[in-house]
DNA sequence: GCATCTCACAGTAATGATTCCCATTATTGT
DNA sequence: ACAATAATGGGAATCATTACTGTGAGATGC
């Protein structure tokens, strides 16, 4: 864990909302004058790999950064493009308990799974993991 | 409805997968040889705005496009990228059913909400819909 | 103490996807 | 047909992200 690292990790747990590498990048250089781009979004995608961090995928395309750790999901804002965080009791259906539980109007959702097809999963079972690509992207969400 | 729009909705139609701009750009161009990116990008767009076809986001960021109106699900595969559709009986929670309705052995989801967050509600509300901006993201899925 | 090794880093160039711009061309209404 | 309007092609520009390269700081061994 060295100093850039960790100065990423707190500036992200001190950040209310999901902010986006740029973002990150931003409050960072308050601190560390010097670091650079790269950097951020080298410790970004290995702290993701490691668990600490979580990466979002917007709807868009860019990507925001989040430490809450537990079981959640996101209501992002059409007209303004804020992200929430969001806990659904498990037996609801989504739609009807969200806005409850987070004062948005909601106007619809995404629901994606990622998963091992199963072409990739019989190749898997003969050639064992064949180039390591498998589950390379187990902490995107 | 254009020709060049017109040959986009039936090649994305006729396609099986869910193809990225590029991918219907490829296809389009054998028939319509002098088509530009920027025509294929602007009647996408055009087409998700009127609900003609599904935008999605996938993981990384691109961005892919779909036909099918109804209202459905998406599994993506961690180790080839292929892009499979679901439908999920509304009662079953998500993660048992997914694997029978699909086949791919599910590693995790992604569950996001669109919708309009307290302030900016309150802000159309008395400034009747500040700029046209809401909802413009109302398309993409 | 000094040579060496390694790794993260800053800085910058390169890439990929998407959007913007503008002169030209097609489409539409009359 | 003709003017008004909208869409297009081609290329440049932008944005987010990734790759490359040389440098320095700290660990390791002698």
């Amino acid at each position: 864990m060295t100093g850039s690292r960790l100065a990423i990790l707190e500036e992200l747990r001190g950040s209310l909302r999901h902010p986006t590498a740029d973002e990150v990048y931003g409050r960072v250089r308050l601190r560390l004058p010097r670091i650079s781009m790269g950097t951020v979004y080298r410790n970004l995608d290995l702290l993701a790999r490691h668990g600490l961090v979580r990466m979002l995928t917007e709807p868009g395309g860019r990507r925001r950064y989040d430490t809450r750790r537990d079981d959640h999901d996101h209501v992002w804002c059409v007209s303004c493009g804020r992200v929430g965080d969001v806990r659904l009791s498990p037996s609801a259906r989504p739609e009807d308990a969200i806005e409850d539980a987070c004062g948005y109007e909601i106007r619809g959702h995404r629901l994606s799974f990622l998963g091992v097809c199963p072409e990739c999963g019989k190749s898997c079972h003969t050639e064992e993991g064949r180039g390591g690509d498998d589950g390379s992207r187990g902490y995107e969400d």
